[in-house]
DNA sequence: AAACGTAATGTTATAATATAACATATTTTA
DNA sequence: TAAAATATGTTATATTATAACATTACGTTT
């Protein structure tokens, strides 16, 4: 199997067609449990096909909440480097479309670091729940 | 018991103390195993007192490793806010100590997101690294 | 087509990370 | 000192993730 963005296996696909349709960021046990009727049985299995879409900037993981959220973007940032912001009332996660790299990139090298990638979670309150409250 | 920053409560105390020594962040079970000889018998006193201490600012998390590091600055970037530089090679973690979150508020602003705080974590390659190779 | 290399799969078991629940003790404040 | 809040000790368990190994699928090269 190649690598071109458009020929996922089975079991990637499966997951991928989960992430994609969840409104919010899904726990990888909690995708194991939505693709068992799909025949993924085991978390390894999950795990591989997340590891896998990970690697082509499909799936971006949300460190501070163990969760995976399919990219809405046509092409992400830096590969694997992700942005989020996350409402701290109602979990929405969305990512911040504004290429930040090049800011992190000058930040680092003003102390000797060569900048690659990064994780950034941001964490507030999304416009809906502002006008809500 | 207060929340004053200078009165740690034993077990809290016994974790900063470990943090503080440590040249690299620390796992929670590593702790564990280094407590071990000062009366900490469970993970959950471990994690207790890990939670105080990140309440506090002693502490962050650096959520991508699953680690824990003591905080060298007086006073951080917004409490529970954290941006650290990790090396790619050594597994060198420091902390940016440039104050981004004004940057990341107006990045927030502009898509009507109101930032309160982050988790910012930077992978690249540090100087002594690069001197080095 | 046959042989090979690579990647993906299936499966069982287990490692690593973190919290629940509950009883007890200590400190703070009123 | 009584009440409230915080911290502790302990056992058990939940959650997240990987190891190990056998097998299958598929593209590439000959």
């Amino acid at each position: 199997m190649s690598e071109a963005l458009d020929s996922l296996t089975k079991n990637q696909q499966t997951v991928l067609d989960i992430l994609e349709s969840a409104k919010e960021p899904l726990k990888a046990y909690a995708i194991l449990f939505d693709t068992q009727k799909k025949g993924i049985k085991a978390p390894l299995q999950v795990y591989r096909a997340l590891d896998k879409l990970i690697e082509i900037g499909k799936v971006h993981k949300i460190e501070s909440k163990n969760s995976y959220i399919a990219c809405k973007h046509k092409s992400c940032d830096a590969g694997t480097s992700t942005s989020f912001l996350i409402c701290e009332i109602c979990d929405l996660v969305t990512e911040l479309k504004k290429n930040v790299s090049s800011y992190f990139s000058k930040q680092s090298a003003e102390v000797n670091f060569s900048y690659s990638k990064h994780n950034l979670e941001i964490y507030g309150i999304c416009n809906n729940c502002k006008r809500n409250n």
